[in-house]
DNA sequence: CTTTGTGCAAAGGCTTTGCATGCTT
DNA sequence: AAGCATGCAAAGCCTTTGCACAAAG
């Protein structure tokens, strides 16, 4: 799945960036979106919503946010990126596969099983990537869904 | 990172595919490999050791084993497929960042996990996905290394 | 005025697909 | 003999990059 904050956790390298609309364009359909979204869904969002933007845009935009550590990358099984707004402290989603709703779960579990393994295997700098599939109530075992 | 054996565990639905030298390399490099192994490396690897193969059949073939459940397939942070060869039964990799050094962990804890934050947020056919990412023994801090 | 952001389109990398031929069964 | 597998190369997809213009500070 590859949520990708970086190894050292907060990037907090805040290059000085400027306020364009297209800017906050980017910001403010990640904020709309439940779930993850690709960038070229971003990008027809936008222009959806009346904002004139450009896909290179978009991109460049979001690879910005992403390295300033202020949204979540992470990769679907097709090699799709996928962006989501949240917060820098490290934690996981559980993703419905059917409607893209994102929950953002607990891991402390996870993060001392990922830390104890590495450990036993004398890994240093240890740092994993956990998706959790399913669907979810919404989208559940019904009629037409599945 | 997205371990993929499809929903429903093994997928068992063998096609019947023939023996070729080609299928065999693809195999033999897999089994040669000490982790996982980009579709492109696996190509060059065979035809070094004197076997021509394509670079399409090595995809097909990748693509066909994967689908039937015969090895792994995770997706670097680059978008990259890497293939590994190991059971059928469900686990997950402590891979080094490094060398590509593959270890198969216990997952255990992690698997209730999984389950249990699935059901209580409402959510059925719950999988996932997880890899572990650090620097080996080998390749730890160093002089060089880090 | 200087610097950074934007747009369009072309390029880039990985992966898949089309079609004729070869090998497996 | 019949059919899947193979090879090569072109196409496909998502994403990044180059260059000139516009906007932000």
């Amino acid at each position: 799945m590859t949520v990708d904050h970086g190894p050292g956790g907060t990037p907090a390298d805040t290059a000085p960036q400027r306020d364009t609309r297209q800017r906050r364009a980017v910001l403010a359909a990640l904020d709309g979106a439940a779930g993850f979204r690709s960038a070229q869904d971003i990008h027809t969002s936008i222009r959806q919503s009346g904002t004139a933007i450009g896909l290179a845009t978009v991109y460049r935009s979001l690879n910005l946010l992403s390295e300033s550590g202020e949204i979540d990358v992470v990769r679907d099984a097709a090699g799709e990126q996928l962006f989501r707004r949240c917060g820098p402290e490290h934690h996981h989603h559980l993703v419905c596969v059917s409607c893209g709703t994102a929950v953002e779960v607990e891991s402390a579990p996870v993060e001392r099983w990922a830390a104890h393994v590495g450990e036993e295997h004398g890994f240093t700098e240890v740092r994993h990537s956990l998706e959790v599939f399913g669907l979810c109530g919404n989208c559940g075992p019904g009629p037409t869904a599945g």
